[in-house]
Parts: C-alpha cells; sequence; structure tokens
DNA sequence: TCCGATTTCATCGTATGCGCTTGAATTACC
DNA sequence: GGTAATTCAAGCGCATACGATGAAATCGGA
C-alpha cells in the first residue's frame, strides 16, 4: 500500500510493499553469487542460520523462526540433507515429528563470515540497524494482523 | 548480512536481509486474500500499477521499473493478457519488441484502493514513509554495488 | 550491400513459496 | 479402550525468480 489519503495515481515507488519485494530480489541477487560457491541457496542458508543459533530443532520450529510452512521447508531440508549440511530424522519419542542436526560440514560454515562483506552494499551506514529494526517490525505487525 | 563487526553466532533476527525477505513473505499473505478477489497474483499486480502510472510500455521498460529480466516477465504478462488485463503486440516499427497496454478491464481497476487496508496493518504510524524511503534507498544501492 | 554483433523477447531447467490435500502418529474425550 | 480430533510432515499443482540459452530482428562497419 501506499499511505493513508491515497493518490489518485498510485505509483510504484511510493509503494512499501514494493520497496521490500524489491529489496528482497536485490538481495538474493547480492548473496547468490557468494552463496553459489558454499553450494548454498539463500533459503538454505537462512535455514542453516537458524540451526546455528540452535541445533537440532523439528521442522515446524525451524518453520516458525523462518515463516515457512513444512511444504515449503520441507524440500529445502531434503536438498541440504543431500549436500551433507544437515541430518534428518524421525524423533523414535514422536514418530510424528523429524529432528533437524547440522552435521560437521553444516556445522563448519558458521565461521565463514558470509554476508559482511555486504553491509557497505547496503550503503545505510549507522542507520542500518535503526531500518533492521523497523522492517523487522513492520514484518510483524503484518503477520500478526494475519493472525486475527 | 547483520552489522560490520560481525558476532561470533550471528542470529537471524539481526540479518537485515532476513527482515526484508520475511517482510516480503508477510507483504505477500497480506495481499494475497485481497487480490484474489481480483483475479491477480502480486507480481501481475505490481506489473498493471507500473502500466497505469505509464501505458504502452515494452516489456524491457516494464522489467527496469519492476526489477525483472523477461524471463519472469513473459509468463507473467502472458497469464495477464490471458485474464483481459492487458494486450501484448509486437511494434511494427521494431519486430523485436512486445508492447503492452492496458485493456478498458485493467484501466478500470485502477480505482479499486487495492493495499490502502493494510497501510494500517504495516502499524508504522509517522514512520511509513521513513520507512518506505530507507528501503528504496537500501535497493538502489545493493543494485548499484551490483552494477559494477 | 553484406555479414557479424547487438538487442529483444522467449524457452528451459532449477529453486522457492503457498494453498490444498493426504497419511501417519498422537492426543483427547467419552 | 476405542473412536474422533488434532498434529505433523510430505505430496501436488500453480506462480514466481533467475541463469543459461535460443531465435528473430535490427544495427553497423567494412
Amino acid at each position: 500500500m501506499t499511505k493513508s489519503p491515497a493518490p489518485e495515481r498510485p505509483k510504484l515507488g511510493e509503494f512499501l510493499c514494493f520497496a521490500v519485494y524489491s529489496a528482497n530480489l536485490a538481495f538474493g541477487r547480492a548473496y547468490r553469487p557468494i552463496l553459489e560457491k558454499l553450494g548454498l541457496t539463500y533459503t538454505q542458508y537462512v535455514a542453516l542460520v537458524a540451526l546455528w543459533e540452535r541445533d537440532d530443532q523439528t521442522v515446524s520450529e525451524l518453520g516458525e523462526k523462518m515463516f515457512l510452512e513444512s511444504n515449503t521447508l520441507t524440500p529445502i531440508l531434503k536438498k541440504l540433507e543431500q549436500s551433507g549440511f544437515i541430518e534428518r530424522r524421525r524423533d523414535p519419542a514422536d514418530e510424528r515429528q523429524v529432528r533437524i542436526r547440522l552435521t560437521a560440514k553444516g556445522s563448519e560454515l558458521r565461521n565463514h563470515e558470509i554476508g559482511n562483506e555486504l553491509f557497505d552494499a547496503t550503503g545505510l551506514g549507522d542507520s542500518f540497524f535503526d531500518v533492521q529494526k523497523s522492517v523487522a517490525k513492520l514484518r510483524d505487525n503484518l503477520m500478526r494482523s494475519l493472525g486475527d
């Protein structure tokens, strides 16, 4: 959306949703060549970051942090398993759940300093953190508005 | 990425790219039920907004505004044509180019006030415009860093 | 003029996202 | 304690994104 009192002819450049959409495309393009060298896609990388934060999560837990459902996550996790970054195993205590664990190969990547070179590319300087917080808040507000 | 002096264990919640990624998911989910009623997907809607701003554009021109290439845009525009929102026609003066024009049906939607109800859902209040500008700037900086 | 380079759109294969549905396992409830 | 409801992962179809490639039209220099 644009703003509360909408202009007669809304312009793409005034849409917050489009700014977010296109910034996401830009991040995807910026990350791709970096992650490609490691044999990772962006979403796979996000899953690894979530697992570095806490290992041994179920698909749902991981999905909650990534804002994804199992139908999206399952194929991604299977790829990560094929590539040897993680292990997928049914929980013996509750066979409905699949627990995701990092392998040694998956843990190692943690020290790779993957996206740091992109800090400068954002060109935000000191406002980096403010923008990060604002966008996270925006996301949380939108997500909450869906749940009601 | 997170910040310049990286923490030992980067947390998902500190990533600007993840904030943008997940906010984009949230917008997609917020828009879906609204656009569904009109028989539009989000990307199709963006294409229409760009055409409302200026009608009769080539695929490349539209792609520049939407930050998309013809390989992504072509199937989307074909869908919009099938749905009767636009017309696709080769430019007689240069048969390489395909010109995109709104149909009457496509023009009408302009007055539909589509995303305005989402303004409140963002929960940003007065900072809405600042966030919009910051994220657009972020996108432009990232995109520029790719072009060099 | 002629032919190679460039431009423009389109096709193909891969990887998400998501709604819908299925199927297996567990829990709740009478 | 047996059946209904719930939970959880996964399968399927559709709609983007994008790199690589192809094909047609145009351009430009010898």
